[in-house]
Parts: structure tokens; C-alpha cells; sequence
DNA sequence: GTGGTCTAGACCACT
DNA sequence: GTGGTCTAGACCACG
């Protein structure tokens, strides 16, 4: 089974998308591999501190987007190859980088600085 | 006047939000001074593509935080000290770092490569 | 054996509420009787095409409504008397004809045209 | 505005299906007529004594059934012609008449014994 | 005011 | 136990 923690950091986006970003980082750092069983609606839902049904929503979604398959009854299941897992690292990287870039350059940060500041978070 | 472009970085969380969150990264840049005059409701509603009544609503949190002031007529202005600074800047940092640093941990990615990757895509 | 044929007519409700009704309408035309035996929740989910469980729900109910007997081993026993009937009948009735002549009042169906309708469609 | 009344006899179906089925029968009628504006969601919502979302499911369902246009910030209004009429037409009075056929057959009613029922409770 | 979305809880059918 | 659906309430953006 899939660990789930250090979870929710970001409480600006809706929850469920929080959800996918965080099966997504998963796979791309390996830790969800092709075929993983992913934890219950109900399970996930009590771990997080949220409601099944927003689970449930994104797991639709990374049904859709052909990350998992769901069947009635059963577990649902993680059905990733490599070519999903690039396209997967290039979205979320584009994505995560850029909006952090473009905070910080809102607030007058050089990249200089950016660096530091992150070096003295990482711990 | 202030300048307001490069706007629009995160579409997840809601718009009236997002502009609290420009303002407020404008004041830790520096570019938004106490006693500077917001643009008009109209006029950074239009600037930004929106309704007015979105920035509307953000001009009224930013009210109740005490961060601008509505006077006569439809103008507001900005109303901040030093210490005022510092808790926006503690407050937009510390989220901004952490959530960036949290999405590259759950990625699996090594805290030397994540400089190298804010290196490489600041441009 | 009570015969289980021409199920499903109605895909809107909870499978095993119209399991109920199929059984309260049985009663009311005779077919089904006091003392009659159930079939086993298996022979009837296999005969409906649904699952077990679905079908021990529908009887469960049947038994709180005092309609069936459950007895050793796994078979139930209808236990129905004149005033039971009576009661379902007047139910089933009420509901049936009623939601019939709703919908045809809310599509304008006068009543001459509603009987024309029916007695063409009964074949 | 179109008028809503005696509605929601069937308590089998789920709520959105009632709402669907109530406009159709309307359009049947002659009622709801093209070009006409359904009343909003939360105005549909407090006469029916339901929420706005189960309204919302019945719109959107409309929408997709291309009976209704939504707009946001406008009303929601009806976009039919005689052909889709006609579609609909078919399709309910198929499904209530048959629906309500089988029901009197199960309970062992005749032909002659459903008119008498029928006209009997018409009133 | 309008429609659209997110979160939540209860229920259903199925393994 | 599992996933799927319906109903509900609060919030958002828009006119």
C-alpha cells in the first residue's frame, strides 16, 4: 500500500486537486509504481481529515486522466507506464517552479536570495 | 500609481484572493508604499479582466486587514508601517517556501537539485 | 414456488425496494399466499440477475413489515392475512394510479385520451 | 415565468429525474413553450423544498439534453423546436404508460378494471 | 440577483 | 469491506 503523509501544505487550490498533485509526485519520485493497489475512498478520506466523496472526485479524475482504474467492488488500481510518468514530471515541474518564480519575483526576491531561502527552509 | 502586471500565476485559488495576495507581494517588493492610492474598482477590474465585484471583495479584506483605506469617494489608499511589513512578509514567505520545498521533497527531488532547477528555469 | 418473472419494470428505485413491491404485488394478484416459501436469497439473486446481498436487504424489510417469516435454515415464509392485503393493496393502488394520472394531467392528457392510451398500449 | 405546481408525486425517482421529467411533461403540454425562462435554481429550489444543487443537477442534465441553455449570470432559459418535442413526447409517454401497464398487470388488475381505477381517481 | 464548484454525509449495489 | 450516486450547504465569479 501507497504511504500517505505530509500531505496538504497547499490550502489554497480545492482539496481533491491537492489529492492528484500528491499521487502525481508520488509517482514521479517513484514511490507509486504501475500497479499499486491506492488506499480506499473511505481509508484516504479518514487519513486526510476529509470527506470520501473528495476523494472519490479525485480519483475520478486520475481515472480519467488514465493514472488509476477503478472497478465497483474493488481496489482501485495505479496503471502509469513511462511515457505517462514524463509527461506527468514535465507538467508538474513546469508548474510548481514556475509559480514559485514568479512569487518571488513579485516580492523583489533575487534569485540569489530565492536560493538562500530555500536552503535555510529545506531542514 | 501602482503598477499591476505579471498577474494571474495561480489559477487554483479564488481571484479575489490572489489580488490580496499581489498587493501584499507588492509591499514586501517595495513597489506599494504607505499613503499610495489603489487604483479605482473599474479601473483594476478591467486591467485584470475581471468583475468588479471580485476586486471589490478584495479590497474589502484588505480593509478589514487593516491594509488599505477607503476614503471619500471611490479611492483607497494604503495604510502600513514597518511592522505591518514584516508579519505580510513572514506570512507570504514562509508559505511560498514551504509549499515549493513540500512539492519537491514529495517528488523525490534532492535539495541541490532543486536550486539547480530554480537556477536553470529563472531565467 | 412462487414464480419470479416479468422483473424490473421500474430502473429508477433501489433494486430491492422494487424486490418489495414485486412481492406486494404478487399478493395482491393472488400469486403469491400465505404459507408460501420464498426462494433462497441465492435461487432469486440468480434469478433477477442481482446480487445476494440485494436481495437479504428487500427480504429484511419484507420481515420488519411483518410480510415474511424467516424459519430455520435459510428459507422464508410468507405470513400474510385479509387485513395485510388489504393494506398493501390500497398502497400499491393509491401510489400506482395516482403518479399515472399525474404525469398524463402534467402533459395535458385529458381523461378520455389517457383511457384511449392505456387500453391501445395494454396489448 | 413558467408555473410550478403539483409536482413530485413519485418518490421512487431521484429528485433531478422528477424535476427532468416535470419540465418535459410540461413542454408536452404546452406550458413550457421555446424561448421560455426557467425560474432560477434557488427560486425552483425553495418551492420545491429541495436545494439549489439538485435543481442545478436537473439544469445542467436539461442542458446537456439540449432543452435548456444556461448562461452564468443570466437565466436559464428553453431552447425547443417540434422536432425535439415530438423526440420527447415518444419517450415519456412510452416509459409512463408502460411503466404503469406492467404495475396492474403484476397485481393482477385487468384492462377493465385499471380504466375503472383510473377513472375513478381522476377527479 | 444569476449559474458554477467544492465539500460533505448518507445510501445503494456489488466482492 | 469496495466504488458509485444523490442530496445538501456554502462559497465563488458574474451581470
Amino acid at each position: 500500500m501507497i504511504a500517505f503523509e505530509k500531505f496538504i501544505v497547499d490550502d489554497k487550490s480545492p482539496i481533491y486537486m491537492q489529492i492528484i498533485r500528491y499521487v502525481e509526485r508520488g509517482i514521479i519520485a517513484g514511490n507509486i509504481k504501475n500497479q499499486d493497489e491506492m488506499p480506499s475512498r473511505r481509508v484516504l478520506a479518514s487519513l486526510l481529515g476529509v470527506n470520501p466523496n473528495t476523494v472519490q472526485k479525485a480519483y475520478h479524475m486520475l481515472e480519467q486522466d488514465e493514472i488509476i482504474e477503478s472497478r465497483s467492488g474493488a481496489k482501485s488500481c495505479v496503471v502509469i507506464d513511462a511515457d505517462k510518468i514524463k509527461k506527468i514530471h514535465d507538467k508538474l515541474l513546469k508548474n510548481d517552479a514556475n509559480s514559485i518564480i514568479t512569487a518571488m519575483k513579485q516580492m523583489g526576491i533575487s534569485k540569489t536570495e530565492a536560493i538562500e531561502l530555500i536552503e535555510k527552509l529545506w531542514e
